[in-house]
DNA sequence: ATGAAAGCGCTAACAA
DNA sequence: TTGTTAGCGCTTTCAT
């Protein structure tokens, strides 16, 4: 009932009349121990509830056995996935994840990013808010590896573990294409974002080669609003409107490529209110695969997001140069970090015409 | 470039040729410094690029500055929002948040339990597994405040924090009743957690209250499947399958009432395929307010959660019984632990005929 | 096989 | 106002 003191090293040294050390040594499992010891250590800690002090072991060790990680929002759903894999990866080597949420701003992120320093974290996996590298780069100087996670950030010179969203868009791109679509369009949302650039150009690319090249007309920014803290990462009205405007425009061997599925939704609404039929209209393909893409009507064609690989492989390379610090050197012939982009898997369903 | 040593208090005070402690006041902001001492201080601390380990000072302080939070599974929306709110309340009392997800297995959280023991944090908030309290009561009786989040777990005396599941299906069931509907079902998962069992309880009540009590045949529960890590937490598809069963069943009259959005999504689905009209030939409501919810054909009556709240209030209660270790003894005149259920909030659409 | 001593980086008495 | 000493709980030399 009492909440009394954790039991330490020393008491239970002194109820066996023994040394601190030798008390450690047992504990820890070294060899200059003799079995009897042991024995004898190992009840008396059970007795008294013993539990190590991670902190007072880090402080000698040198070594938080944790990893910060920088998320802008837990509510986007593919951060949802990627904290969770990367807490269970990180676990299986004996991490314990220190979890920062930066709501897309810089301030916040300068503050994490120093709360972290001074947790002395052992590395850092970050979805960078875009703009602002200082904070990253100190951390990188003191010694904390850092990856970045989903999104690039230009002038840091760290590495990246993300999807491959050029690739993505294209596959995406080429089935619209394939698919009989002339007249396509580009919904997203922040354009300078990385994985959203990355997708322009995986767009690009396939129209080029068609000879369909758009105007940036048909590159349609939805407008980020300001939302309060905890809150959905995007909601399908911020499409909505878009796709009001939109609907009026398609017809027959148009489409359009959504940066995540809830713009696709929004787009639904606003074609359907429009009377519009979805594939035989307009086409529509989203990003992300969330679990209701498959439910709507028609059911969504979407790109599969490898969220459960990313952070797998972000841990991995993480503890790679946590390991080796040198291992920043081996960069590509370029000299520039490297880059993981997994790929993503176009899931095709009934919102895109069949292919002849 | 080379990651040099973190600059302590002791490279302060010998560049300054002042003692470690006098460094340590001037930073910290005590009185005993003489102005110029401490302005001496501060610009070599920043030369330095000093940086406060917390972990030393955590440890002479006995106080880890680190709320423990468990979660399930990130990937529910509900426990995302609720993450990003505890960090956002957490961050303002200065607290760092130390992130441990369960996937609802008794094992892992037995052993995140120990864990955040070995960290020695100073509170825990805990989305608790069903069964198995031992680990719980450890932390209690170690001192470290425990507070339950959304879920109960009975047989553990903790407080709890969460939200008035039996008042929320209550007014569901009522918005159903007054809309005409005499034959109704609940559509949930696990009929054991405590969620889920007050929903059924407030159903019950008002099912009751108009004489229209239904048989356990009404009483829906998806089959739990088990899933990959870091995976959806629900899957439309589960509850599709039982809309098929029901769709044989229902008709003018019937309504459905699912515990989260993602069941509701599956009914819609297996309804349509029958040819039946929402809310027609069959109303529904679910749980959550999810993002896609508004924008279904028809948009979805459902309730929206107050996760923001949840977070907050959860925080707050923590951080009261770690200031007051005594404050656990307050409890209401039962003797059983207090719990602070938040009002959800039905949000009347168009799955639900309007109420004459 | 065990113990003594030192130290990780910091703060808190207590002296000077 | 500043310095000295001690100690948080642990691990790691180095003796014994």
């Amino acid at each position: 009932m009492t909440p009394r003191r954790r039991a330490t090293l020393r008491d239970i040294a002194a109820a066996l009349d023994l040394s601190v050390n030798t008390v450690s040594r047992a504990l820890a499992g070294k060899d200059a121990v003799s079995e009897e010891t042991r024995e004898r250590v190992r009840r008396e800690a059970d007795r008294l509830g013993y539990v190590p002090n991670t902190m007072a072991r880090s402080l000698v060790l040198q070594n938080a056995m944790t990893i910060g990680l920088v998320i802008t929002n837990p509510s986007n759903p593919f951060y949802a996935r990627l904290i969770s894999a990367i807490e269970a990866r990180g676990r299986v080597h004996g991490y314990s994840l220190m979890l920062m949420v930066t709501e897309d701003s810089v301030d916040n992120e300068r503050r994490v990013a120093e709360e972290l320093m001074r947790w002395g974290v052992d590395g850092v996996l970050a979805v960078p808010v875009q703009h602002g590298t200082e904070h990253w780069e100190r951390l990188g100087k003191s010694g904390t590896p850092v990856v970045l996670l989903n999104r690039d950030l230009p002038g840091l010179d760290a590495d990246l573990v993300g999807v491959d969203y050029r690739d993505s868009a294209r596959r995406a791109t080429e089935l619209l294409v394939a698919a009989g679509a002339r007249d396509l369009y580009l919904v997203e949302e922040d354009l300078d974002i990385s994985p959203v650039a990355e997708r322009v150009r995986g767009f690009r690319d396939v129209l080029a080669e068609h000879g369909l090249t758009v105007g940036d007309d048909h590159l349609i920014k939805v407008p980020t609003r300001r939302r309060e803290a905890s809150s959905q990462p995007w909601d399908p009205i911020d499409s909505y409107a878009i796709g009001r405007d939109l609907a009026r425009r398609v017809g027959p061997g148009s489409a359009v490529l959504a940066g995540n599925d809830y713009f696709a939704l929004g787009l639904y609404r606003a074609f359907g209110e429009h009377g519009l039929r979805i594939p035989g209209d307009v086409a529509v393909v989203g990003h992300g695969d969330h679990p209701f893409a498959a439910y709507l009507a028609p059911p969504l064609t979407t790109v599969r997001l490898p969220a459960a690989q990313v952070g797998a492989t972000a841990v991995d390379r993480l503890l790679e140069l946590m390991a080796r610090p040198g291992a920043r050197a081996e960069r590509d012939v370029s000299g520039s970090p490297r880059q993981i982009l997994l790929p993503a898997e176009v899931v095709v369903r009934a919102s895109t015409p069949e292919v002849p």
